[in-house]
DNA sequence: TTCTTAATCAACCAGTTAGTTGATCAAGAG
DNA sequence: CTCTTGATCAACTAACTGGTTGATTAAGAA
């Protein structure tokens, strides 16, 4: 009954809904970053964001290396990207109520111009 | 300094952090349902239920008409992609690091100038 | 009116989360 | 060795979350 990868989406969505995580994952996206460096536009303390990062890591968005002292944090895009595929099961599927489409009518390209789905998918 | 759309994203991320509510927007996309309807496939209370749905409502996930004494619970895919919006902007951005791509590359046909440069500022 | 159904409100409880401060560990530098 | 830096660990508090039960509102049906 418990789908093991629902526990990595837990943590994904759990690490996502915090606008101090999110600043992290902002900042790594353009290259990796040591603790201190992460806290310094903080005003919280070094530790906090040190919790922060571990709950990054639980939900592997994040991993860490070692280099001296130093423990770089860095981005790891492919958490990420489970998460838009989770997402994107679901954005798509009421016809009368979408906008914009446009990166995903191509991968939808089979599914053209129905409005039912017998998808027996049952995911998370 | 606080971009007031975070909340949204707070909530949203946040909503989705709970496999419970997953599997109510997994159903919702399927079309909508009331309260009871929702309630059925879990073992917990109808209360409860009505509270993940609060808690969706406020995310904006989710939006609830009215038919007599029913309240309908309608999927708001437009939330939907606003989270992957969030997303898109950095699940891409090393290039040194990705791994499994191949559902976005198709979303990315029209990106094919950008490639990249070899950290140029990180010592490592 | 009374009865049933659908759903929410209110109060409460147990577990978790985000933050703090202070101590500790690990790796160089002197 | 000692000292400094980078980071984590430990303990604690305050606030929030997810669940419960019981009462209440709202709309129809009899």
């Amino acid at each position: 009954m418990d789908d093991p990868g629902d526990e990595l989406l837990d943590r994904a969505f759990l690490a996502l809904a915090d606008p101090a995580r999110r600043r992290i994952i902002a900042r790594l996206s353009r290259g990796p970053a040591t603790v201190n460096e992460l806290a310094e536009p903080f005003e919280i303390s070094k530790q906090a964001v040190s919790k922060h990062i571990q709950v990054l890591e639980q939900a592997q968005l994040v991993t860490r290396t070692r280099d001296a002292q130093r423990r770089p944090v860095h981005l790891d895009p492919a958490r990420l990207e489970a998460l838009t595929a989770w997402i994107d099961q679901y954005r798509l599927v009421r016809e009368g109520q979408f906008r914009s489409l446009d990166a995903v009518l191509k991968s939808l390209a089979a599914d053209s111009g129905k409005q039912s789905h017998e998808s027996a998918k049952d995911p998370s």
